[in-house]
DNA sequence: GTAACACCTTGATTTGCGTCAAGGGCGAGG
DNA sequence: CCTCGCCCTTGACGCAAATCAAGGTGTTAC
């Protein structure tokens, strides 16, 4: 009989899942319920291990019960970009999958998180069953699209310190805590070189683009504590190329 | 009785379509081909016309019959992008459509085209009754998404020579003339300006981009004629971020 | 004809960001 | 304690691309 408060990685299952009601698998019968938490493999991973490889075969989709994870992609010559975090809900791989594809992209935990595994042949499965997942396919799909085409144009129209703020400001959505005014206390949950290959620059231009804030009073930053003083000033950054 | 010589804005229906095939309807019932060419609304469209603007409401899906079309995109102040071309085959804002929200970018003839308008009810209709159609535009999200993320790749990372070759290829792949050896003739679709808008440059560097190609005999340019003289110089721009 | 207008090219100059190099802070491990 | 390694910061420098400005070419209109 196994030691019931060790088996943490077991514990999990679907249908008790607090996250599953944020994912694709949200209107599933009990019948499909049974399924998929029976074909499901659930693993826990520290920060820095990766998921999965670009590169690798796709066998199937994952699912983030718990935690953060980083989508990274690579191009020829070794240099990576941070394409978007995936938080607790988001299922990842699901591109690949749909189109057949190996993975055009790795995902690596940023930080302790717990990630379930569904087989190529249980998605398939339910999504001939039941209609409602692929239709949540669907709009997942739809939302990354409409994201990457705006970050597609974000990124080869503004400047560092635009991209940069609007980093924060999405940051803010999800990490930040309202304080007096327009000023907000966030802590970030990447590291500096992780939020430059966000944006796409150098780890040294990140740097210098956060010293740049804080001389201008935008925000101070103290590790990963970051207090904002007027979100308006975020604002402000992003139509303002350079013009006054 | 109207003069059948004249009217091609009304001869086009769906059953003889010879798009269809490619498109995300090439597997309707008669049942369901009836209800779409009943719905369908088929316009031409001279180069230089707009079909949608970004943040109009989208009020349905956009499928190209024929011609060429450019996806555009602005950011707050002004700077435009040219996100993708359509062809033949493509159905433009589904994306919009799927996720419920404005369009998030334009689309403008960059050729003499024939669009045909599908108003939302009768797409979400379509997508009721027949499962391939869902999956259908779940691939074609998938490509397009999978085509969103390598571009953000290239515009992070390359430099301004390796995205113009990247761009030479993917057009010569359609557009291209096999020579002999590695060389090809390729007639471009597109305005110096537009491809410059498709690697998120301005107009003078893609000049510049294409006076230095011509220097280093990769290509020679005149006009909307391109002479390629290997295409294996092309692909070498790409590893080679600057290496030797 | 030439006037008007897009589109394209070219040169001179500026600048934002990358690159290179050095050093600081800090936690882990001996 | 000191050392090692990692992440971050800072400065000096170089370069690729934007900007600014001018002029060329081709097409349409009168």
């Amino acid at each position: 009989m196994p030691d019931s408060s060790k088996s943490t990685a077991t514990s999990h299952n679907c249908f008790t899942c607090q996250t599953r009601g944020r994912t694709e698998w949200c209107n599933l019968s009990d019948e499909e319920l049974k399924l998929l938490d029976k074909a499901k493999i659930s693993r826990e991973y520290l920060p820095g291990e990766v998921i999965y490889h670009e590169g690798d075969a796709c066998r199937g989709i994952h699912c983030i019960e718990q935690g953060l994870v980083g989508i990274r992609k690579m191009n020829a010559s070794g240099q990576e970009i941070l394409l978007r975090l995936g938080h607790a809900g988001d299922t990842m791989g699901y591109r690949s999958f749909l189109s057949g594809d190996d993975h055009n992209n790795s995902a690596e935990a940023l930080e302790p998180s717990v990630i379930c595994f569904i087989d190529a042949p249980t998605v398939r499965s339910l999504l001939g069953t039941n209609p409602t997942v692929g239709l949540r396919f669907l709009k997942h799909a739809a939302a990354d699209l409409g994201a990457a085409e705006n970050k597609v144009l974000e990124s080869a129209t503004l400047p560092v310190r635009a991209r940069f703020a609007h980093l924060l400001l999405v940051l803010k959505e999800r990490y930040g805590v309202a304080g007096k005014g327009g000023a907000m206390v966030l802590e970030l949950p990447l590291s500096r070189q992780d939020m430059a290959a966000m944006i796409g620059v150098r780890p040294e231009s990140m740097s210098r683009t956060i010293r740049s804030f804080e001389d201008d009073e935008i925000a101070l930053f103290s590790g990963r504590r970051v207090q904002i003083h007027n979100v308006q000033d975020l604002l402000d950054e992003l139509d303002l190329p350079d013009s006054l």
